[in-house]
DNA sequence: ATGGTTTTTACTGCGTC
DNA sequence: GACGCGGTAAAAACCAT
């Protein structure tokens, strides 16, 4: 940014968002602003000094030692601070938490008296405990981030968003984390809370809202599911249904049609070990026919993402099974 | 790792507009 | 001739063992 030393300029409520500029201002003697004999400020941090009432800029001459650039709140500031050491992101909280040193030494290597070990004991004990907290605590806001970043891409509501938040905060606190990525775990949540709340999303729906690889998803999935004990069922074809009507446009009577040949089929048990996408896909395409509507089996097989061949071979089983069912 | 099952890919033929 | 549809064989993916 060119810092133009214009000759007046009027900075207002842009000033202190933080705890730390509260410390770069302070009063300046018993000078008083030309324009309004208002208290003049020093602000060190932009190295101007303004008055505390009309904000004018007296004047700017000291080294500016504020952060890079301008920032619009806190968050941004920090982010832009010069100071602190240099972060890493191998460390859970970057590495900027304070380390206590388990050797019982001070600065200069003496060894400490007893009392002074016995403190330091207190003070290790409790700082770790804070920083596993704290890392804890980002963690989980960025997950939930994420979480709703991800819901929000594929159009779930919010109580899936609840429930997934639900969902992680419970594998945080039984320790799953460690050894996972945020990303996994949280894209996995999103995954069995859709799941649970039977509006499912087909784990290559997933997958391309996230930013971790399908295989990764599955697996992390399944770990969670089993650590948590979470009971998920099998994915009903029948809630796919609604969304892949919806989607090519069909007719409420074309989609109950599509329901009661799933039904039929499951009564007769044709469903059992085929993928419930591809049966959903092939029951709604099916109905579509049956009420004469106008689908391409392409057009299904793009909005359920599910090849062509396998919606024949299941509509065809699907029609079977509801002609044994007219004759028995 | 392996074998069995399901899904996908790629290709071909048929009928219709 | 392009399109929708049906079928097939081989490859790939998936799953339980």
């Amino acid at each position: 940014m060119t810092n133009a030393p214009s000759s007046t300029r009027v900075r207002r409520n842009e000033r202190q968002t933080d705890e730390q500029a509260d410390e770069r201002e302070h009063e300046h003697g018993d000078l008083s602003c030309p324009e309004c004999t208002g208290h003049l400020i020093v602000d060190d941090e932009h190295g101007e000094t303004i008055c505390e009432d009309c904000g004018l800029v007296v004047d700017e001459k000291s080294v500016d030692r504020g952060p890079e650039w301008r920032a619009f709140d806190a968050a941004e500031k920090n982010k832009k601070s010069r100071v602190g050491a240099p972060t890493t992101n191998t460390m859970h909280d970057k590495g900027l938490s304070t380390n206590i040193d388990w050797r019982n030494k001070d600065a200069y290597g003496n060894s400490l008296g007893s009392r002074q070990r016995e403190k330091m004991q207190r003070l290790r004990k409790w700082n770790e405990r804070f920083r596993t907290r704290d890392s804890k605590e980002r963690n989980l806001k960025q997950a939930l981030g994420e979480i709703d970043r991800m819901a929000s891409a594929l159009g779930l509501p919010t109580n899936v968003r609840e429930t997934a938040s639900v969902i992680y905060r419970r594998a945080l606190n039984e320790d799953l984390l460690p050894g996972r990525s945020i990303e996994g775990v949280s894209t996995a949540c999103v995954y069995a809370a859709a799941r649970q709340a039977g509006v499912p999303r087909s784990l290559d729906e997933i997958a391309d809202v996230s930013r971790v690889e399908k295989n990764e998803i599955a697996r992390t999935y399944r770990y969670v599911v089993r650590e948590l004990g979470l009971e998920v069922q099998p994915a009903d074809p029948e809630s796919y249904v609604p969304r892949f009507a919806s989607g090519l446009d069909l007719s409420d009577e074309a989609e109950h049609r599509a329901r009661s040949l799933l039904q039929n089929a499951k009564e007769k048990g044709v469903h059992s070990g085929k993928s419930p996408v591809g049966l959903a896909a092939a029951a709604v395409y099916a109905a579509a026919l049956l009420t004469n509507e106008k689908t391409t089996q392409a057009a299904v097989s793009d909005v359920a993402d599910i090849s062509e061949v396998t919606i024949r071979n299941r509509y065809h089983e699907l029609l079977e099974a509801e002609e044994t069912i007219g004759v028995a």
